[in-house]
DNA sequence: AGAATCTTCACAGAATCGTTACAGAAGCTT
DNA sequence: AAGCTTCTGTAACGATTCTGTGAAGATTCT
């Protein structure tokens, strides 16, 4: 079931917003107000994001663009006042998929919102080549250097990495890691995971006993920051 | 995936481009100064290069003519202050391939950038020619040499050593190779392309036990560096 | 047929991987 | 805050997998 994600300060908006799409099937949260909205939306992995521009504490603005620049791309549906109509072009420039302007049709806004849904399904875009801290990794050359210097990962440690940094920012269960990294037909013990994750940071981190990159999440599993 | 580098020193437009871009799926880097870009520009197989024309300790028009100059062909997208009606023109006189104005929308962007990599993306021409380290190779002919000294390929080895070339720093799969060198439907064991790289290293590698140029990668495949 | 070329086999060494085990850290309970 | 439980980091080590490479059988070419 998709999950989206509202941040708007109108009560009644919210409230006609997610009567609508729960209606439909998708599983909603909101936020009233731009931060707790920001932290939200980064923390979890929502399918699609509803973005209010005036928003108290936060604008609508600064959200899309910090979270586009955090290399999210979840889709993002900007609603605008009417009046705005200059912000149209600069929702879309800082990297917004959609607009709505208010007051907008309940049908309007569920079509957009399965189209963006549709769209956004099928790219699912691969990094090849990614720069953290002092780190550049190059997945089809399977080279990484850090502060310059060419460093020696297996096949399986870039897999890992790679898809660590697909998921960055989110905190992935060993068991989702083994489903992708290792393939659903290999059985294997999650506590493997942990081992690769100890070579992995020996390697990149500075420190690995309290590693910047890759994060353990007790309880829960480990996260790339990055 | 297509990878594009941004010349451009004012942020908001540059983030705005970056946005853009990489929402479309294109792979973007950016430069702030003409003197950085232009080395950059340099250096890196991009694909595309938008290029605004007031910039910092390099102009864009300076920047465009050395690499037209130097042999580049990739596309070159002008950005202009809308005033600079000349420089239009003289932008294209200097080789670049387009130019937008500015304001000008995403979508216009987008658009044209588009353009230009359809019209750029044409004949992608195979190599017929390379030289590395000490060897020289004519696919044409079917000749090598190495150090002046011709050595004796077989078609096969030929072919794979084309088929290495053309993917030069990238790591390729057995199964990659064997679907284009050998053909798809062409059923052949992944370990057979091991036994002719073992060939082809004893004829043009130094040191076959250490190679040079044919490196293989563990668990992946094999990556031609020259 | 004879020669050249290709494919598979087989084996040995090397690299990598998975598991176990244990100690210390983190969380919970009382 | 002490005591107990659960979770994580990591070293060690045997098991497995991967690669390079001769040798030999198969196929194609002339």
């Amino acid at each position: 079931m998709k999950k989206i994600l509202i941040i708007e300060d109108e009560e009644s908006i919210l409230l006609a917003l997610e009567d609508n799409l729960a209606l439909e099937g998708y599983e909603v949260s909101s936020a009233t107000d731009g931060e707790q909205g920001f932290s939200m939306a980064k923390e979890h992995g929502y399918d699609l994001i509803i973005l209010d521009i005036m928003l108290p504490k936060m604008s609508g603005f600064d959200i899309c663009r910090e979270l586009r620049q955090a290399g999210m791309t979840t889709p993002i549906l900007m609603l605008t006042a009417k009046s705005q109509e200059v912000d149209k072009v600069l929702g879309l420039e800082l990297g917004a998929d959609d607009y709505v302007t208010k007051p907008f049709s309940p049908r309007e806004l569920l079509a957009r919102v399965k189209a963006l849904l549709r769209r956004a399904k099928q790219p699912k875009k691969d990094i090849d080549r990614y720069r953290f801290g002092d780190i550049e990794v190059d997945f089809i050359k399977y080279e990484i250097r850090k502060k310059g210097k060419s460093i020696y990962l297996t096949a399986l440690e870039f897999a890992l990495l790679h898809f660590l940094i697909k998921h960055k920012e989110q905190v992935v269960s060993r068991d989702s890691i083994l489903d992708e990294v290792w393939g659903d037909e290999v059985y294997v013990l999650p506590r493997t995971v942990d081992k690769h994750i100890a070579e992995l940071r020996k390697k990149i981190e500075d420190k690995p006993s309290s590693p910047k990159y890759i994060i353990g999440v007790r309880g829960v599993g480990y996260k790339f920051k990055g």
